[in-house]
DNA sequence: CGGACCACCTA
DNA sequence: GTAGGTGGTCCGG
């Protein structure tokens, strides 16, 4: 280890950009609204590299006011770059705030770049004898590096790697680091608007250089090309020198270098802790504050000698040696707890694990016996496959003292395995052991085939996670990155690719499997002690305790049910729509003289706008393509049979191939039923969503599509089927929601709300309203939920613009509370950054304040129906969990099927029909307490259909 | 074979 | 204009 200086110059831009994007799929939103994505991605970087570097001198280098002299050389340059995203540029005043609270010199010098400053600076150090690290994942800087400078650029996945000589030999192709520069002048760099020679990429520039060494040695000799690249590099010489000059570090910035004001002293901890807070960054600040009020570590990672690629530590690398050294119970825990200490103390930021597994046998009485001395404790089951219907269990894996946990491998004999799970039963059972787990339903209805009915108190992480932050995904990877700066094992590493070779979690070897299921029993553990304080903090204990959790089990029921599907029914339909599509396929060929895909918009596209010219100015989609949406065909149906023919064609293949021959296939051979699954954390508003199959969009508005209802029967000729239906939920709330007397006295009388609302604002009596008027009235109060514009109701009617327009203001004029309420939803959303449902469930609205107008718009939209939405999600929910709750303590037959966002279908045994009717009906409309009433309409048949 | 895009099904 | 899911084509690894 050389004990000569280190100096690092971090390149903030390049940092801020790279944390920006690398959140852009799942962006930091705090509770203000405000994208913080930027601020941690650039925060973590900084921290990190402080944390493994120590380094004694750093400064972090921003570009003021662009390059001068490069515009003045090139105009375009750096013309190409999409405006800096909004949430760049709300970050980096709060970055110079953190980098003075923290006393990090901050470089800036107006009229240029941070690459030329860091040039400069980079060479003054080098005459000082310091060696200079880059921090920056920009390749341009490979230019610089020399004895004493390298390139210090992480990567993704984590991780830094040391550029020095050799290093930029290798990746560039080049005897020297300058040649970088030759490089890049002859590639050229799209981000940078560096035009580069035409025609020259990687390769050819790599080429080159290995020929003639330099962009003027290429110039020179272009007698030894041939063919159009010697055109190509003779007529734009002038071009590649000028790439070349644009490419160039410059190295004359008037910056001093006087080690003092670099040298990195104390942070001011308190302040930074308070910027942090304010961002809400809880896992930076835990960390920020670890890295600086414990002794730091003397260690030096970097070897300034030889760079080498570094992978980041994960605390899996510090894993025990082996489980086998720690003993189950009893004393032996406590020599446990001190390694543990010992060790963290030595590492700070990293744990150790002790992960074991159970021998059967003596060893597992004893587990479970522990076991039974717990009062909450995290499991995970492992198993066979992701079908809770067919899947077997592998093993289940228990936690509940972090860093630590067993797992009980079960046996792959079902007698054995059953004999094990009985062992077991009295922990699953027991009414006082808390259960924690990252989606627990699945483990819930795998141990339902089992046999075992989980009771007791629940905690799923992935769900406490949904309403803290309903916006971003919960899988277990993301949530462990994100709140606990942790990779877990990756699934794939284990069981390999899905696909061919893909292994079964049983061929695993047992040490992997104990590893890999303990580990997530041990993350969810931690996530669940994250996410207790923050459901208080969000208000939103109740939710999680009262609804989300209770439903569980619900959905969990619902979906193991399943409902029964008479497969010859449809086969019967499948047949009859063939033979209709064949015709029509005959027909449109006819007409276009010529077969074609059909399907393909693309080939389509071309038939009718360029083939039969049908229309003068095709419109075309984002992509250029011809647009065959229905919407605009519908348009031309009226004079042209073939568009007719293709909508009819359309219409009929998603039919079929959509659910006519898809959900006979999804039938479950072990049952003969469908069973769907029920998705509680996807949507933003708090609705369900259903999917393999999604049993939410069986069609119902075209005769032929709704014939797909038929095939939806009861159990057996013993049962009937029941639908029972939300009367206009939305409208309902809404208008109590905004204490809007006249619609409120509307429903309370029980009126057809659109004669009522139509015979208002077009001011006839109600008997006296048209067809047309009543389907205007209902289309604007459908609007109103979705958050109206004039543009989308004349889209929707046969209203002009204006007409449209007119129409709205009478609505709001009519319901001028309804008005009043939806603006105040946006003014809440504005000052809190969220929305709330009637059980407080929230939606964040990060762009309700962006100077974006489409943007913002669609953040109010969203402001005025996410608390609709939201409402009559709760309310159905809470329906479904008494009415559940009432059919198992009365041990009814019957059954609650499906949900359908306001409708429930149950599968009712015929002799309790009476009592089923009159609890469903009850549950539904006191499910909650509006100041209008809630009105559901039940129907029974021997079908879906007839039940509607 | 996975992802982007289009089209179309529901409340 | 809100909220979802699925299937087809097509393109690129």
């Amino acid at each position: 280890m050389s004990d000569q200086k280190r100096l690092f110059l971090v390149d903030a831009y390049a940092l801020i950009f790279r944390g920006y994007y690398a959140f852009i799929k799942n962006p930091r939103i705090n509770s203000k609204g405000e994208d913080t994505s930027a601020i941690m991605g650039f925060m973590n970087s900084l921290l990190d590299v402080i944390k493994r570097e120590r380094p004694d001198h750093l400064a972090v280098c921003f570009d003021k006011g662009g390059s001068t002299d490069r515009v003045e050389m090139y105009q375009d340059y750096k013309a190409n770059r999409d405006e800096t995203p909004e949430g760049i540029k709300t970050a980096v005043p709060y970055i110079y705030e953190i980098l003075k609270a923290m006393h990090i010199p901050i470089m800036v010098k107006e009229g240029y770049e941070a690459d030329d400053v860091i040039g400069t600076l980079a060479k003054k150090a080098e005459k000082e004898g310091y060696k200079t690290f880059m921090v920056t994942p920009d390749k341009d800087f490979a230019q610089l590096v020399s004895d004493n400078i390298f390139m210090y650029r992480p990567v993704f996945g984590g991780g830094y790697e040391t550029w020095g000589i050799p290093e930029v030999q290798k990746k560039f192709e080049v005897t020297d680091p300058l040649q970088v520069i030759d490089y890049l002048g002859m590639m050229g760099d799209a981000s940078d608007n560096i035009p580069g020679l035409p025609g020259v990429g990687d390769k050819t520039a790599k080429k080159f250089l290995a020929q003639f060494g330099s962009m003027e040695g290429l110039l020179a000799n272009t007698d030894q090309l041939k063919g159009k690249m010697k055109e190509k590099v003779e007529a734009n010489g002038e071009l590649g020198l000028l790439s070349k000059k644009l490419a160039t570090i410059m190295l004359d910035v008037p910056v001093e270098f006087n080690a003092k004001d670099f040298e990195l002293d104390h942070p001011d901890v308190e302040k930074v802790k308070e910027i942090f807070q304010s961002l809400e960054f809880r896992r930076l600040t835990d960390n920020f504050v670890k890295t600086f009020s414990t002794e730091a570590p003397t260690t030096n990672n970097t070897s300034t000698t030889e760079a080498k690629t570094e992978t980041k530590a994960t605390p899996k690398a510090q894993k025990s040696a082996g489980a086998g050294q720690f003993s189950l119970f009893g004393g032996d825990a406590s020599s446990n707890e001190e390694t543990v200490s010992e060790y963290t103390r030595k590492t700070a930021e990293t744990s150790s694990h002790f992960y074991q597994s159970v021998s059967p046998g003596m060893a597992t009485k004893l587990f479970v016996k522990n076991l039974m001395t717990q009062n909450s404790v995290c499991f995970d089951t492992e198993t066979t496959g992701l079908n809770p219907l067919t899947a077997e269990l592998v093993g289940i894996a228990f936690s509940w003292e972090v860093g630590k946990g067993f797992y009980v491998p079960f046996p792959e004999n079902k007698d054995e395995a059953q004999e094990l799970i009985e062992e077991l039963r009295p922990f699953f059972e027991s009414e006082t052991i808390q259960k924690i787990g990252q989606n627990l339903k699945y483990d819930i209805k795998i141990l339902a085939k089992y046999n075992i009915d989980v009771k007791g108190k629940l905690f799923d992480t992935m769900l406490a996670h949904y309403l803290i932050n309903p916006d971003m995904r919960h899988n277990m990877d993301v949530l462990a990155e994100t709140y606990l700066n942790y990779t877990p094992i990756s699934i794939t590493e284990l069981i390999g690719k899905k696909g061919k070779n893909q292994l079964s979690m049983r061929e695993v070897p047992l040490e992997k499997q104990t590893e890999y299921a303990v580990e997530d029993a041990d993350i969810t553990l931690q996530l669940k002690e994250h996410f207790e304080k923050e459901l208080g903090e969000a208000n939103t204990q109740q939710l999680f305790d009262d609804i989300e959790l209770p439903l569980l089990r619900v959905l969990a029921d619902m979906e193991l049910e399943g409902i029964n599907l008479d497969k010859d029914f449809l086969n019967s339909l499948s047949e009859e729509l063939n033979n209709d599509i064949s015709n029509l396929e005959k027909r449109i060929y006819n007409t276009a003289g010529e077969e074609f895909n059909i399907a393909s918009p693309k080939q389509l596209g071309v038939i009718l706008f360029e083939k039969l010219k049908l229309v003068d100015k095709p419109k075309k989609t984002k992509t250029g393509q011809y647009s065959t949406a229905e919407d605009v065909l519908s348009y031309l149906a009226k004079d042209h049979q073939i568009i007719r023919d293709v909508l009819d064609f359309r219409g009929l293949s998603k039919l079929k191939s959509t659910y006519v021959d898809a959900l006979p296939l999804q039938v479950e051979d072990s049952t003969n039923r469908v069973h769907t699954d029920y998705m509680q954390t996807v949507a933003a508003t708090g609705r369900l969503s259903s999917n393999n199959p999604n049993l939410q969009n069986i069609p119902i508005r075209t005769e032929r599509g709704r014939q797909v209802r038929k095939a939806f029967v009861p159990r057996n000729e013993d049962y009937t089927l029941l639908a029972a239906d939300y009367s206009q939920i939305e409208l309902r709330i809404i208008a109590a929601l905004s204490e809007e007397e006249t619609m409120i006295e509307a429903f309370k009388n029980g009126e057809d709300i659109h004669a009522s609302t139509a015979s208002r604002v077009f001011n006839v009596p109600i008997s006296d309203v048209s067809r047309e008027q009543r389907s205007n009235a209902k289309t604007v109060n459908f609007g109103i939920i979705y958050g109206v514009s004039a543009f989308g109701l004349s889209n929707q009617t046969d209203l002009s613009r204006s007409e449209a327009k007119e129409l709205i203001d009478t609505y709001y004029e009519t319901y001028p509370k309804l008005k009043a309420y939806m603006s105040k939803q946006v003014d809440f959303a504005r000052d809190n950054g969220y929305v709330q449902t009637v059980l407080g469930r929230r939606r964040y609205l990060k762009d309700i304040n962006s100077r974006n107008a489409v943007v913002r718009g669609a953040a109010e939209r969203n402001a005025v129906n996410a608390p609709i939405q939201g409402s009559a999600a709760d309310i159905i929910k809470i329906a479904m969990i008494n009415i559940h709750q009432k059919l198992k303590a009365s041990d009814y037959k019957s059954k609650m099927l499906l949900q359908v966002h306001d409708e429930l279908v149950f599968d009712v045994y015929k002799p309790e029909l009476d009592n089923m009717k009159s609890l469903i009906k009850s549950e539904m409309e006191n499910a909650y307490k509006l100041s209008v009433p809630l009105d559901v309409e039940l129907d029974i048949g021997d079908n879906w259909l007839e039940a509607h």
